[in-house]
DNA sequence: ACTAGGGTTGCATTCCAAGTCAATTTACGG
DNA sequence: CCGTAAATTGACTTGGAATGCAACCCTAGT
């Protein structure tokens, strides 16, 4: 195939625009911009011929000029996590209307950061959000060039960072508390990975919670998957010789393979032979099959409390870092059985 | 807050490298590119340099020049589809690791698709990615641009595109085939939405296939959501008089929503009672209070088909459309008894 | 009629990297 | 030690839109 050096795919530009229209280059920019000073005759001149033509404006060029580019990096971890569709569906959607766009990196590994931070900086974006562990020099890289991140339910190793959280201690406490409530007094925990942000804190706070009440939980480390849960419920109640009233598991997907396992695996019924409780508040939570009692995230509310910061942020690169926190919404399933 | 000129956020650029390694600007853009001509010591230097100011090549320049952005457009209708998720992680990392990166759209209704394009067009996207309906139209204003497009799961209105779906008619055939030969003569039809592709394709060869063993199934138009699977099959229930043999869901959102139904308020056991089906082979179709019987859409394949045939229309853009047929794998679950 | 003032408009320049082309250096055979 | 081909290098131009500035228009006040 012979290569062309012919601008093939050279789109209209606003030179073709203007001479269609008999105005100048600078009219139809200031005419695509905003706040540009044009007779409304002319505008619609413009607007004519560059409908005429197809002609959109050329976003590299603009932002080589401006030095903004409208795009916002989104990186996150695993988005095979059930919460995270519903997170990214809504950033999208936000950030859409207010006229940016995302540029999605999504990790196999948590260990690639590095790889993508090398593939953000090329872009020039103008702000990023983090559902992924960034480690402090990561984070300083972005402080370095001036672009405003937002961790997403993460929170910076050491320096302090702007953050959009669920509370975890919070939601945990209140489960414990309940359990309790409810009799409970030998206890399981199912955790998620190490290297979660969220997950290490959950199993703090449930974890602290129970010690305070006297209590030392069975433990398991599961992967936040399905698989792992059903594995985790196996291994407790080998730990516990069966004895085991209740099982937190630090989010839903471990929690719904946890209540499989003890449903088909041991004949258990929910919440009469055990309690488990999950977190997060997935859609399959509330499903009849399992009507899990968990902690809801307030996706909705999270969401657009980061895409206000963040863009806040960008309009303000001075601001110092704030760290929001909101409350989960306690759902209450058939999965445990509460004070 | 007073408003700065200087350029405050202004990285370095390849004149500033160039001047602390002591070489004109064309080599540091050289030494920076694949196939620059650079003597080694000249490029080692170089990158000393960069690697000292933090210097990443400015994306926009370069694709001003080269009028190639590396950028490609995936474009979703609804993420909270339970297939999706799985579909966007794999591309994003199969585009990445090839040197693309992902502008993500996601659609909050069908008919926004118009405002998506237009703020796809500013980006000068190297190809596109579309699993959202698309009229002719809309599709020729890529082609009328150079860009290539691949439909995922759905084909042209009129025109031929270029595609890779997954085989509904052969994957509903299959599963009608296998009810009938386990018995089953009165069936049911839960339907997704009118405006879905790969909804309409399954109800029709479903329908197809049951018609020509002279069976008129009842039919339930739903929503491809949990929720709407559980009320088609409390509606087929009714319209069938109690009387019902198959239940086949067009998706397994809405077949898990038939499950829970049939065993929670009908107190049926599956597949004794009733067989339900679906189609995709979601990641809870295996969970065991589900284990649907499925069709299951080889997703890491058909992403990699998506990918590798748009690098090579891009790569070669007077490439004939071709469409790519997947077939299903049939996921045997206990919720079917089959022949 | 004359001028001050604001609103429009165009010219020329700017952003940054890549490619062109000619100049320069290097390598090597004779 | 020279000639010539090959490799390397730098000055300059290009791509497309935004913007400072100066020139211009028109309107309204006097």
């Amino acid at each position: 195939m012979p290569k062309k050096k012919q601008p093939e795919t050279a789109g209209p530009t606003s030179y073709d625009v203007a001479s269609l229209a008999g105005v100048s280059q600078s009219a139809v920019s200031r005419a695509f911009s905003k706040f540009g000073s044009v007779a409304p005759t002319t505008r619609a001149k413009i607007m004519r011929a560059a409908k005429q033509l197809g002609y959109q404006p050329n976003a590299f060029a603009r932002g080589l000029i401006t030095k903004k580019s409208n795009l916002i990096a989104v990186i996150i971890s695993n988005l095979t996590n059930l919460n995270y569709p519903e997170v990214l569906a809504e950033l999208t959607q936000r950030l859409s209307a207010e006229g940016n766009r995302v540029l999605l990196f999504s990790l196999a590994a948590e260990s690639d950061v590095d790889d993508v931070l090398e593939q953000v900086w090329p872009y020039r974006v103008d702000g990023a959000i983090v559902a992924a562990r960034l480690h402090d020099d990561q984070i300083q890289q972005f402080n370095d060039r001036g672009i405003p991140v937002i961790l997403y339910n993460r929170v910076g190793d050491v320096a302090p960072s702007a953050s959009v959280c669920c509370d975890s201690a919070a939601g945990e406490r209140e489960l414990v508390r309940l359990l309790m409530a409810g009799g409970h007094r030998t206890f399981g925990i199912i955790a998620g990975p190490e290297d979660s942000y969220v997950g290490e804190e959950r199993l703090e706070a449930a974890r602290r919670a129970l010690n305070q009440s006297g209590i030392e939980p069975f433990f398991f480390r599961g992967r936040f998957d399905y698989a792992s849960g059903a594995e985790g419920f196996h291994a407790l109640m080998d730990q516990a010789g069966g004895r085991l009233d209740a099982v937190i598991c630090t989010n839903d997907a471990m929690a719904i393979g946890a209540i499989d396992c003890a449903k088909s695996t041991y004949g258990f019924r929910l919440p009469d032979d055990i309690s488990i409780v999950g977190f997060d508040g997935v859609g399959p939570a509330t499903w009849a099959s399992y009507q899990l009692t968990t902690i809801r995230q307030p996706v909705r509310r999270m969401t657009a409390a980061v895409v206000a910061m963040l863009l806040e942020r960008i309009a303000n690169p001075g601001m110092a870092p704030e760290q929001r926190l909101f409350g989960g919404e306690l759902l209450l399933g058939r999965s445990a059985r509460l004070g």
